[in-house]
DNA sequence: GTCTATATACAGATAGAC
DNA sequence: GTCTATCTGTATATAGAC
């Protein structure tokens, strides 16, 4: 009775694969649409065993969405030994290629901040906390560029973080919608990185 | 019995307020948070009635989005007389306007185009049709005014139009974010404009 | 056309056996 | 810890009187 199974899913506790189970299903399906029962189903348990763990279905959501920011965060190390350029080109990549790894849950997220009026939930602030964060560092590298004639001296580095932000979210929202939105993805990716990057550095002399 | 009152709300039809009511309800709070009997309470009409009229939530939902859709178009017309740059301004403040008529429906369409894997609806193809028809609109101010020499040569009108287009997006979009993603809401649009139009500008010689 | 009353289904949540 | 059985509320939808 005591055997642990090493096998794949059976491994999990029935706690880890609950919360499993319903972050998948509560990021594909949203809260409202996805039911205990459904979640008790996917993830072979009974439904009182969810609550036996998580007491309420709220509890289990929230439980759910801190499972799922967990892989969020930049790793922003390997920016060192570019010039500010390629450092901007380097973050623009790195944004998108999160981005990309993360389709499910950053749609997610998206469409839960959109509906907005909800809890000054701690997710909303730690989704911001993380944007703020690679904007900044944006404005910083375009300061840093600006101060070492790389750039043009007119350039307003906290605007123009937030425009290249601005840009890069719409590119990859297109991604999100329907189809008939989508030129060529990566085409319209690589002409934001040479077209905002030429803008700042257009010599003033 | 046949008195029509010529006030306010009573004068609606019952059809028609339940109508807007429920257009209202559904984009404020969605599909799911909203209850035929929350749509007859707010109506002021019985359950029944709404039953009567839609046969199911279902048919009360699609024609309630229907009804949302109908103030979404552009006027164009007072492009009329304008250079090539100052049409490209005016369609910028025109799609910023619009947005921000409809904040409420615009916010709800994008999330519900965000949870896609729905049906192929004819309201998500309608409003890809608007939107494709701004963004050709733009790519053909771009197009003239390369060829009458006030653009750069080397510009490509179809992907700066799509740029600026999501550059748009995203900056719209950050309005509808919790507010802490909000610098000052027009000064981004202004940099939008001004550091798109120049890049676009900018003589090669 | 509009209502009240009711049928039916399924949601979240609890009790208690094992 | 995990289950079956059950409670209670509320949702969509229908029947039938007026």
């Amino acid at each position: 009775m005591s055997n642990a199974e090493p096998h794949a899913d059976d491994a999990l506790e029935a706690r880890e694969k609950i919360l499993a189970t319903a972050a998948r299903l509560f990021a594909e399906q949203g809260y409202e649409n996805t039911s205990i029962s459904q979640v008790a189903r996917a993830a072979k348990v009974s439904k009182a065993l969810i609550f036996w763990y998580f007491e309420t279905k709220e509890k289990l959501y929230r439980s759910a969405l801190r499972k799922t920011l967990e892989p969020y965060f930049i790793d922003v190390d390997d920016l060192d030994g570019l010039d500010e350029s390629a450092q901007i080109t380097r973050l623009i990549e790195l944004f998108a290629e999160f981005v990309r790894e993360n389709v499910y849950s950053v749609r997610f997220f998206l469409s839960l901040m959109l509906q907005g009026e909800r809890q000054p939930d701690e997710v909303i602030r730690r989704v911001s906390e993380l944007y703020g964060v690679f904007r900044n560092l944006l404005a910083d590298i375009i300061e840093s560029g600006r101060l070492r004639g790389i750039f043009r001296q007119d350039c307003s580095p906290k605007l123009d973080a937030a425009l290249i932000m601005a840009a890069l979210d719409g590119v990859l929202i297109q991604n999100f919608l329907s189809d008939e939105f989508v030129h060529e993805p990566n085409e319209l990716l690589d002409h934001l990185k040479s077209s905002l990057l030429n803008r700042l550095l257009a010599a003033s002399h």
